[in-house]
DNA sequence: TGACTAATATATCTTTGTGATATATTGTTA
DNA sequence: TAACAATATATCACAAAGATATATTAGTCA
């Protein structure tokens, strides 16, 4: 019984523990500081927030006294919430997922010109470069919340696993055009 | 009209590119050597074989001679297929999809005893060792294949992104250790 | 001031993908 | 020869992604 799936409301709970907050903001927040190990659509994050509810892992009002947005809903997690967040963490994490198409299209090379495929790795470096920037920007800006008081140590470390990650591909893909374009033979 | 699903068609394009074979195989050929970039369910492969037919980018036949099995059926690529793959081929691979379990708790982390995080990072840091000497296991195994005149380039390639992938990850396990347990302060 | 545009916000639908399970045969081995 | 593992196909329920519809508020600029 290996359920890999189903994870979006530990997310949700996680990220309302933080903060009371919308499902928008949740959105945004996961897409800005967890898209390069993590994702949820609205699709997933609205009928999660309403579930969380029904089982009351959560509790929603109107945030009606600013009189924002149409019906701007924000939830705040309940203890019984943290119970479940707190459980859910104490349990060993499940196998990684990953999905790189370009690796696919390296996989399927022998179909085609070897100068197809150094482009996509010429693009996929150029983005990695861009990604490590990124991360590094996150990294620095969380230095100086530290020095303001506040402590996001587990924030900076999962941003510097951005730099791990997105340096290691970018390495792996200046070797792969070294091999493909006959520069290097050696692995 | 960013697509970033629907690529089971192609992997199973792919994979019959390399040899005919059956619905089975390919799926522990992406379940032994494809594991770290890409998964595919027997929920897809099976449906997607069909609508290939369907399509003309692919041919069936019952393997009848050996009389192996509950109606084994073999699948080849066509021509028609083979065009398609190269299409794909040549488009600009889409941005990786991650989902690393372990960052989520990391970054929930205040929720909890440090403890359990340095438990869950050692777990990981060993399964990345494994998954290391797995990968260069069949970097060695792809060598002698060359050795033997097999040419097997883009199959390496894509075996050594495991490699830096994994070590990169266990580089990160290794100094978010000492950071969450205070034996280092910089990142 | 009004007209546009971007950002905020909720909701839902279809398609895609996962994991589990059912079923049956063949090969191995104790 | 009984038990078990591996091979093989098929399908279901649920999870997740991506797209789209709708509406409000905030900013800007002519």
């Amino acid at each position: 019984m290996k359920e890999n799936t189903g994870k979006s409301k530990y997310v949700v709970l996680g990220m309302l523990a933080r903060m009371p907050q919308t499902g928008y903001t949740i959105k945004k927040w996961i897409e800005n500081e967890y898209s390069h190990f993590w994702q949820e659509s609205f699709g997933q994050i609205y009928p999660t927030l309403k579930k969380l509810v029904a089982e009351g892992l959560a509790v929603s009002f109107e945030d009606s006294e600013t009189g924002k947005g149409r019906g701007r809903i924000v939830y705040s997690i309940t203890d019984a919430g943290r119970k479940v967040l707190l459980d859910w963490l104490c349990k060993e994490p499940e196998i990684e997922k990953l999905r790189y198409e370009i690796l696919l299209k390296v996989s399927f090379g022998e179909n085609t010109e070897p100068e197809v495929l150094l482009g996509h790795l010429d693009d996929f470096i150029k983005r990695n470069e861009n990604l490590i920037k990124d991360m590094n920007g996150y990294i620095e800006h969380f230095d100086l919340l530290k020095a303001q008081g506040t402590d996001c140590t587990y924030s900076q470390l999962t941003a510097l696993s951005g730099v791990y990650m997105y340096s290691a591909m970018r390495d792996w893909a200046v070797k792969a055009k070294n091999v493909i374009s006959g520069k290097e033979d050696d692995l």
